[in-house]
DNA sequence: TCGTTAATTAACGTATCGGTTAAATTGAGG
DNA sequence: CCTCAATTTAACCGATACGTTAATTAACGA
């Protein structure tokens, strides 16, 4: 039998630096870009951006089609339902103490 | 007018670690715990546990309390918030692609 | 086929990270 | 006051991360 090693660490590193978190926000409100379009989301050079994405595509964050010369990114979307049950299945933990933070609120208003 | 510099990566790159994503685990799971008590996430010596409990509480992501000579660490559950807010933000982009997913499972099993 | 554009890979320097052991700190109690 | 137990800080070290510039690969049109 195999360890299993969950994949999250890595995806959460992967977006633990700035510039891939930012070219990762890019992607997921704009859509698929190439590498090239991605070039401005800070001010490195092009084959900064190049490795950025490739640790994005090591980590399973985004994946790569390639169209004539370009390499078109795009975020994968299981990647990111994996960080989305991840948080989920923990809900039940940190939910209600945003509740009860709520609640605290109310209660200084209504019941002194 | 300041730069909103977003504390996302900072809390992406604490759980980028194994170690500390184990931390994160345990007091997810088991709740509120003394920095001895998480000694065994790893086979990692004493000072190191502490300092990756330092990252972790400098991202915000963890609590610190002291009771009596032990310091009592937990997890926030307002970062955790945060992640989820980030996530459900986005969920327009990635959820419908999982819906097609599946959608194209049941195809394969009804409309070959 | 030659040149141009897009992107990556190679090679390299520096800074930060994560581990260790040893020393310092802090609180509880005899 | 002295000691013990819990934890952190200090000092150090090797590995990795991230940036750069230069060279390489790949696709396309004149």
């Amino acid at each position: 039998m195999q360890k299993h090693e969950s994949p999250l660490p890595a995806l959460f590193a992967a977006l633990g630096d700035p510039v891939r978190f930012a070219i990762t926000e890019r992607l997921l409100t704009q859509g698929a870009q190439s590498a090239g379009a991605l070039q401005d989301v800070a001010e490195i050079s092009a084959p900064a951006v190049s490795r950025h994405l490739k640790v994005l595509r090591n980590a399973g964050l985004v994946t790569q089609t390639v169209d004539g010369p370009r390499r078109i990114y795009a975020v994968n979307p299981q990647a990111v339902g994996q960080l989305s049950r991840w948080i989920g299945g923990h809900e039940a933990f940190w939910a209600p103490s945003l509740d009860r933070l709520a609640a605290l609120l109310d209660e200084k208003d209504s019941t002194p």
